[in-house]
DNA sequence: GCAGTCGTGGGTAACGTTACCCATTCCTTG
DNA sequence: CAAGGAATGGGTAACGTTACCCACGACTGC
């Protein structure tokens, strides 16, 4: 096999045919193992393609049909929970011929809507947008022209595919929980929401709409306090002192995501309240960290690795032509860790 | 604007010609901004251009030449430290017509090549390999084909550039550091060497050689303990429980990776120790978790945001036709926080 | 034994863009 | 005033692949 170095002609489908004497067509026929190629010239092809160390050309490809790529989509990488729908998804597209590629849609609109541009002008054949900003009529127009799996909010839609966690349960599961320990004010961290004509389907929405729900059902309606700030470290924080703030003082904290809930951890050490003792906490995504011994934070676990499988085998159904359009939602569960306990009484002031 | 919608035929430079009135190649010319075009010409195309809503076909573009698609091969989204890179890269690419698409390298070599492979096989314009694995025969054969920048390896190379932090001034600073506090036993928890024909230029040997070195010349060569894991949190925290298993047990850890350290941070905990009363512990990287307050990791800090700004910077440039090869190598600067102090008498049992 | 069918291989026209030319007009300069 | 050059616009042949045809031989079934 000779090295395709970088200087020379690239090895073209023409020199593959040249060199096993048979027609272009023949060799295009092997490489994309279509109808009506008799083993033998398989066999010759495929020795021939060795021989030459041949490549597809994806561009050349792309222009007359497929990419054999996949594009995802991630509002940003720092969040490890995308790490593990990222590895679900590379688990699920090993062994066949797609690659995936990601780009950052990044914190507004706009630049998210430049990064899907981008892939749709690359001409990928599946895009699988996490966490997207964007509104369903947007993502109902990227869907008319490239199969799409949505995966985190909870539209429906006809054109593409969903995949999410069930949020309210979850919501549901940590929430009472909280309650059941016995805390009475149960504050929230939730994201401000970004996006465009998206009434209620994000899945931040709904974590907080669910908390509204379950805090007014139990009769604590008097205990509800949101601070609106973002699923990141440093919107955890800055949300854990708006909290903090409040008189009186919230009992226990249902930060959104875990990263908001790493930086409510900070900031409720600087000051100087001790985790669960003064104040509980709680998270949601489990991610990797959560687990650590030192932080050993309660939170909700929503397979992350489950659904980036899912999403990419979805993908891969839509490329093969389903037009039929499929929901397929993971179900929660609570990990109880040591950041929550029940009030004490010091801070128990009714 | 007419929204390009998916189904119908798409807008091509042709559309385009039609309806200003001018040759496709006038309207190629306006694209690129060529050579030979009238400003009244630029206008007309430039209207024609927005009002039929067209997009360049990228597959299209890629055949004759350009992709404007800078590729990022990453071991791993996980790892914090990476978006800060990613964020300096999309910076300096902002403005620009290029777009930064991202692709997962793995764990191994093989897969990394079947990485790069992709990128290249995507006729991506330039490469920014960050920590790989490869050998840096395979670097330059890549470099070769494709203009390319590293970040991680101290290698020089004449056919691509070189970002990186400088490993040796940051592993004496903290090393250093420890020592000067009182530690006589530090410990140190290195990545394994995954990648072949990679004598010692990787910036995981480069941070445990002159961990060697340092505790060497300060007389202290029988403190040296290394755990060779991996910069993960787990290795972190089965690299801790290994060097805990040690007698005499160290005083301060050294981890190569704050990710690391945060595994190890978890290990000293279950393992009944406090930090720093009973162990130090230091990391690298100063990733935005080592500076919560709850963690307070003293670390290194090496800016990669800069390093991600100085590698689109040079890529760049190279695409724009240098051929000579630059090196670039930040500062590391010393972060102390609240895990290292001097080591206690109960500990310091000689 | 003959029409119809199946299996196999190849010819060729796109796909959308760009780089290399050439043609025309107008302006400069000796 | 003629010759040369600059400025501007356009024609056209690739780039590498695939999908749609068609051609040819061999086999089937009546």
């Amino acid at each position: 096999m000779v090295a395709a170095g970088g200087r020379g002609r690239r090895v073209t489908i023409a020199d593959v045919a040249d060199h096993a004497q048979v027609s272009t067509t023949s060799v295009s026929k092997v490489l994309r193992n279509a109808y009506g190629v008799s083993p033998a010239m398989r066999l010759r092809v495929q020795a021939a393609i060795d021989e030459l160390g041949y490549r597809p050309h994806n561009a050349a490809r792309a222009m007359r049909g497929r990419t054999f790529t996949i594009g995802v989509l991630l509002p940003h990488i720092s969040n490890p929970f995308f790490a593990e729908i990222l590895d679900g998804l590379t688990e699920q597209l090993g062994g066949t011929d797609y690659q995936a590629i990601i780009i950052q849609g990044g914190l507004d609109d706009a630049s998210e809507r430049r990064a899907v541009d981008a892939l749709v002008d690359r001409q990928v054949d599946g895009i699988l947008m996490v966490a997207p900003l964007s509104s369903k009529s947007r993502l109902e127009e990227v869907a008319a022209g490239t199969p799409t799996v949505v995966l985190g909010p909870h539209e429906r839609s006809t054109v593409y595919d969903s995949v999410n966690d069930d949020d309210e349960a979850g919501t549901e599961l940590v929430v009472e929980h909280l309650i059941r320990l016995g805390h009475r004010r149960v504050a929230h961290i939730a994201q401000r929401d970004l996006g465009r004509g998206r009434p209620a389907t994000t899945l931040h929405v709904i974590r907080e709409r669910t908390y509204r729900r379950v805090m007014t059902e139990h009769g604590l309606a008097d205990g509800i306090a949101v601070a609106t700030t973002s699923y990141t470290e440093d919107g955890g924080h800055r949300g854990a002192y708006e909290l903090l703030a409040r008189d009186p003082r919230p009992t226990a904290i249902f930060a959104g995501a875990d990263l908001a809930a790493f930086g409510a951890l900070a900031a409720l050490h600087e000051a100087g309240l001790a985790v669960p003792a003064d104040v509980s906490l709680a998270g949601y995504d489990n991610t990797r960290s959560a687990g650590l011994a030192h932080i050993a934070l309660t939170t909700v676990d929503q397979d992350g690795v489950m659904m980036g499988r899912t999403a990419g085998r979805l993908l891969l159904e839509r490329i093969g032509g389903r037009t039929s359009s499929v929901r397929f939602s993971v179900t929660p569960a609570l990990i109880v860790r040591r950041t929550t306990a029940p009030p004490s009484d010091s801070s128990q002031v009714t």
